[in-house]
DNA sequence: GGCTTTTTCATGCCGATGCATCGAAAGACC
DNA sequence: GGTCTTTCGATGCATCGGCATGAAAAAGCC
């Protein structure tokens, strides 16, 4: 058995703790607001940027399970932020774009998410610090090897 | 608005999709073996470690809400992990205390979550890196002041 | 003591997630 | 073309988490 170094257990429990704190503070701040959680926004941004996509684009593109995919844009479907149109190449599938709703809906989340942003990661740590962090996660951000 | 500086966003990013690789990542080991999630680790090794506690005082330790550690509480004792006795100083509560079969579940759920670890942070980030990310997540593991 | 407020813990309800599976279309192979 | 395998997306079922509330004991206050 390998016995972790204890200063990767540090790391191991403060980076947990450290991502949930943000995710959270993020996601109660939307919510403060009235406003859909963060992965709406990851959509809809992702939707904004590449045009319209496909199912399976999304869910590669934002990392999550493909039935979690399927369900998030049923509700955001249901919220009529994003439209479903038959694909022309692929009968199984469709294209998914956005709505003049689900347009002004990013441009809504932003200005809270950027700020809960900057008060849980940037106002808490200095430039210096940032690229360090930046550098030192890089590695960690990629999928483990088999 | 504060918008945030690039590097904010970069950590951000990074940040929330390491926590989530390396959570999951345990998380997979564990169940690959027919073992509980890491949450329940977490209890099973503060109680070892404090002995018996009250739901309060894990509640507070581990940072979870009130209704998600009483019911983890009871699907532990369900699985005859914890065993709930009357609290003698408090009748509203009751003390929490590991069974034979809790100390041997931490026991053994501790070699493949130490793997898990171990593979996921420690043999991806030299020592130096380690005590480096260790020392920049500190303020991050902080509760964010009001 | 008698009253109000606070703390401690559980729970009903609903929405979200994980897992397995399914139907249907596309692609590969002959 | 015909058949088998793979890909795409949805969904039934059970579990888990969030929110609000409830019940009961403790603590504070007069």
């Amino acid at each position: 058995m390998a016995q972790p170094a204890a200063t990767t257990l540090l790391v191991w429990t403060r980076l947990l703790h450290a991502a949930d704190l943000a995710g959270q503070h993020c996601a109660d701040a939307l919510r403060n607001v009235g406003l859909p959680p963060p992965e709406w926004y990851d959509v809809l941004l992702a939707l904004e940027r590449g045009g319209a996509q496909r199912p399976r684009d999304l869910q590669a593109a934002l990392g999550k399970e493909q039935y979690a995919l399927s369900r998030l844009v049923d509700r955001m479907v249901k919220a009529r932020l994003l439209a479903r149109t038959p694909c022309p190449t692929d009968a199984r599938g469709h294209t998914l774009t956005l709505t003049i709703e689900g347009l002004a809906m990013r441009a809504a989340m932003w200005p809270v998410y950027a700020e809960a942003i900057e008060r849980a990661l940037g106002a808490r740590v200095d430039e210096e610090d940032r690229a360090a962090l930046a550098r030192l996660l890089a590695p960690l951000a990629e999928p483990l090897g088999a």
